[in-house]
DNA sequence: ATCCAAACGCAAGTTAATTGCAACTACCCA
DNA sequence: TGGGTAGTTGCAATTAACTTGCGTTTGGAT
């Protein structure tokens, strides 16, 4: 018996989160779900070519993110990234500086470190989010 | 007995690194001596009005940031800030998601993340430095 | 005092991302 | 199943951050 691919509803996913299910968000999140690490837009820009307009890529990335399907990772370039969240663990990222190679990793939190910094601060009153990102030289490029 | 103010001689911190000394570039670290969180290119350059030109300041502090004496902080905007790393224990930052208000926290790590992340990846040779930072709302903005 | 690579200022250019607006369509509901 | 409408799209123009080229100035080593 061969094990069916796992499949996300995504026109579920996007009217659940208020969104409409147009060919093009979901044509881009199929897109989305093959890449293992997160991509430019000008990437998701070539792979949709003629299917959505570069401004509407924007918008489509924005509403995603904004609800949690999709998140913005910023690498320090010049341009965001985007990955799709929805059906992940939470991960980190390591960057190489000379090739921009990006690999995934799991961090093992002893605590979780938004809650550390929590108690660490005296001027807010809630932590939502946190990124941590990795610098360094890929094998390829030691 | 007055308590002297620490100072720092820039003219020798910027010889040591291999950089001239010049007027914009002392007023420049004078200026971000000043600032106990990140600021934006735009902050310095109204700041520093007048006496250095928009494109050399951005040449300075890429400069600055090369050789370690300040650093790129990225929050998630659009544009890059800059803050003073000599003289200062390391920290990381939380940041306002409605008004972009900055503190400062020190996050007490028992292992170095840096080296749990280089564990965790199979195509890095090396890690130099990650980023931390959190995202939420201060009590202005609850 | 002299010299030259580093640093500077100006003008123009590049790139990522945004805005305004009219046309279109997903999808709710009768 | 056929509208009505708010959400979505595409186009053109624009903004904001940052960079590049190049001729001139200058810090600081000799």
């Amino acid at each position: 018996m061969k094990k069916p691919a796992v499949s996300i509803d995504h026109p579920k996913l996007l009217r659940d989160a208020g969104l409409r299910a147009t060919p093009g968000r979901l044509k881009l999140l199929t897109l989305l779900q093959k890449e293992p690490t997160p991509v430019t837009v000008t990437y998701l820009e070539r792979k949709m070519r003629g299917e959505l307009n570069q401004v509407t890529l924007y918008r489509a990335l924005e509403a995603l993110a904004k609800v949690g399907i999709v998140s913005r990772v910023n690498f320090e370039h010049d341009h965001a990234h985007y990955e799709l969240t929805v059906d992940r663990p939470h991960h980190h990222h390591v960057v190489c500086r000379s090739c921009g190679h990006v690999e995934d990793i799991e961090v093992p939190h002893s605590s979780a470190p938004e809650k550390d910094a929590l108690k660490g601060t005296k001027e807010f009153a809630r932590i939502d989010s946190y990124s941590l990102e990795f610098f360094g030289a890929c094998r390829a490029c030691v």
